[in-house]
RNA sequence: GGCGCCAUAGCCAAGUGGUAAGGCAGAGGUCUGCAAAACCUUUAUUCCCCAGUUCAAAUCUGGGUGGCGCCUCCA
């Protein structure tokens, strides 16, 4: 397995600290709003990465934290004249809707930054401590960034050039512009815990630092994330853990591409985006999912609505294999006979081509193009065929890889195409019987009924068969 | 100013030195009672431009052009 590294800006090869069991820690929501096709991004890409893993036997624990305690929050609440318990709660389990949707695991651990506050306490203290961190008179806790000689090494920046172009507050109380706050003093109104340096609550990047640490801890595997947090958030994260624990943090760090609206960064402050509810109502969720694993995950995805539209359309176009696989089963007019049209050799050359994509940086596009060469060969031996070729042992065992490698990229799962109406069984049943007949305008009457009602019908050598088609 | 990314067909998108995968859309055909699905053929002598290295360049080097991001909350 080779991985993208931002910390060394190279593929490298993955190895773990302890195999039997990956540590993965993924930055989550701040949970504030529904999330946006952009947020989607890296929850599709690292759950392929993590159903990968599995795949290929890795034992993963996967941690990814909830924000609830966010400026943002607290304004939204503020806005909505409700608690900020209220919104963080509202949204995350919004956020659960649509991550189901989107077929994404569920994590091992799904720490809330709320629930750790006295972790956050003791490894602020600790940096106090160690010297790598100052209180002020107002209450705040800062970092001294300057003190941590490796700071900006995952965005590659040198401390001098990042303290040119860094912001100086009026009335700046910190040490160094580049100080980041650990600890903000409460202000009235505002959700508060109480700490040796009075009433506040964390900062954000202190938040992951103890997360990752509590469930996963001093060191972990891989970090990921959008490339927006590489600084400063990650690069935080790293001064804090780094200086705190005395050990590396993290080994690999991740980080997938922007989604864009017109080729800008979509994102909530910008407005430009679209939420994944409101897309999921109009097209379903997978479409959304596809369009994330079918480009690379670090390069940047330029959203539009046709776009979306080319997905349902090559979705359509795996579902159909699915669907002709299975028709052959459950009709089964299957020859018994050996032949070489789908031995295991072939099977296992599509399968290692597919490990292979997958294992060059989660190719994941490069992985999917394995599959519709799968649907393309199969599909060919289908139609050619007058069933002397295949025997049904042969089918399941395409069908059965099939399924295997579109788990893996988390895809067709969102359709039910199973008809179980018996209106319209005996609807089919009667047009069956008209066509026998010869009685084509009723066969076609009925056909066209079924369309109207969703029901697709299709004439084959083995019998007619049917689906509910999807609309959009 | 510092750091970094991107440019491949009508659209999307792989491909990092050996002669342009895959998907969508389009055109023609086969199959079909007609459809649908499927298959076949077709759609980039060329990868933003220029120069260089090389037997060989989309791929490496240099220089342009155009677009974008981070450096402030963001996935």
């Amino acid at each position: 397995m080779k991985f993208y590294n931002t910390l060394t800006r190279q593929k490298e090869k993955f190895i773990p600290i302890d195999s039997e069991k990956l540590k993965i820690y993924a930055c989550g929501p701040t949970v504030y709003n529904y999330i946006h096709i952009g947020n989607a991004r890296p929850i599709c890409v690292f759950d392929v990465l993590r159903r990968f893993l599995k795949y290929i036997g890795y034992n993963v624990c996967f941690v990814q934290n909830f924000t609830d305690i966010d400026d943002k929050i607290i304004k939204r609440a503020i806005e909505e004249n409700v608690s900020y318990v209220e919104v963080s709660e509202k949204y995350m389990e919004e956020y659960k809707e649509d991550s189901s949707g989107l077929n994404v695991m569920e994590a091992d651990s799904h720490p809330k930054a709320s629930e750790c506050i006295a972790e956050i306490i003791e490894m602020i203290s600790d940096l106090i401590s160690k010297g790598y961190a100052y209180a002020v008179a107002s209450g705040d806790v800062y970092f001294r960034a300057r003190k941590f000689n490796e700071y900006g090494k995952l965005s590659k920046q040198t401390i001098d050039t990042l303290k040119s172009g860094a912001r100086v507050e009026v009335g700046e109380i910190k040490e160094d512009p580049l100080d980041f706050a650990l600890w903000k003093a409460s202000k009235p109104g505002e959700p508060h815990w109480d700490s040796p340096w009075g009433s506040g609550r964390p900062g954000w990047h202190i938040e992951c630092s103890v997360m990752a640490k509590k469930y996963l801890g001093n060191s972990i595997d891989i970090h990921c994330g959008g490339q927006d947090l590489i600084f400063p958030h990650h690069e935080n994260e790293i001064a804090q853990s780094q200086c705190c624990n005395g050990v590396k943090f993290a080994n690999y760090w991740l980080h997938n591409g922007y989604i864009n609206i017109d080729n800008k960064k979509m994102s909530k402050s910008l407005n430009n985006f679209f939420t994944v509810r409101e897309i999921s109502e109009k097209y379903g969720y997978e479409p959304i999912r596809y369009l994330m694993i079918s480009s690379h995950y670090r390069s940047p995805i330029n959203y539009s609505e046709e776009i979306i539209k080319q997905c349902i359309s090559s979705l359509d176009r795996l579902y159909q294999f699915r669907e002709n696989l299975n028709f052959l089963i459950e009709n089964d007019n299957l020859s018994n006979c050996n032949t070489d049209m789908c031995n295991n050799n072939i099977l296992q050359e599509f399968k290692d081509r597919f490990i292979e994509c997958m294992e060059d940086d989660l190719n994941t596009a490069d992985a999917i193009s394995v599959l519709f060469d799968m649907v393309k060969k199969y599909n060919t031996i289908i139609n050619c065929s007058d069933n002397t070729v295949l025997n049904k042992e042969d089918v399941l065992k395409i069908l059965d890889l099939f399924d295997e490698l579109c788990k893996v990229l988390g895809i067709l799962y969102e359709r039910n195409l199973k008809v179980d109406s018996e209106e319209i069984i005996s609807l089919i049943n009667e047009r069956e019987e008209a066509r026998k007949n010869k009685n084509w305008a009723v066969a076609d009457r009925i056909r066209d009924e079924l369309k109207n009602r969703n029901v697709v019908l299709e004439d084959t050598a083995n019998g007619v068969k049917w689906y509910i088609e999807q609309k959009y």
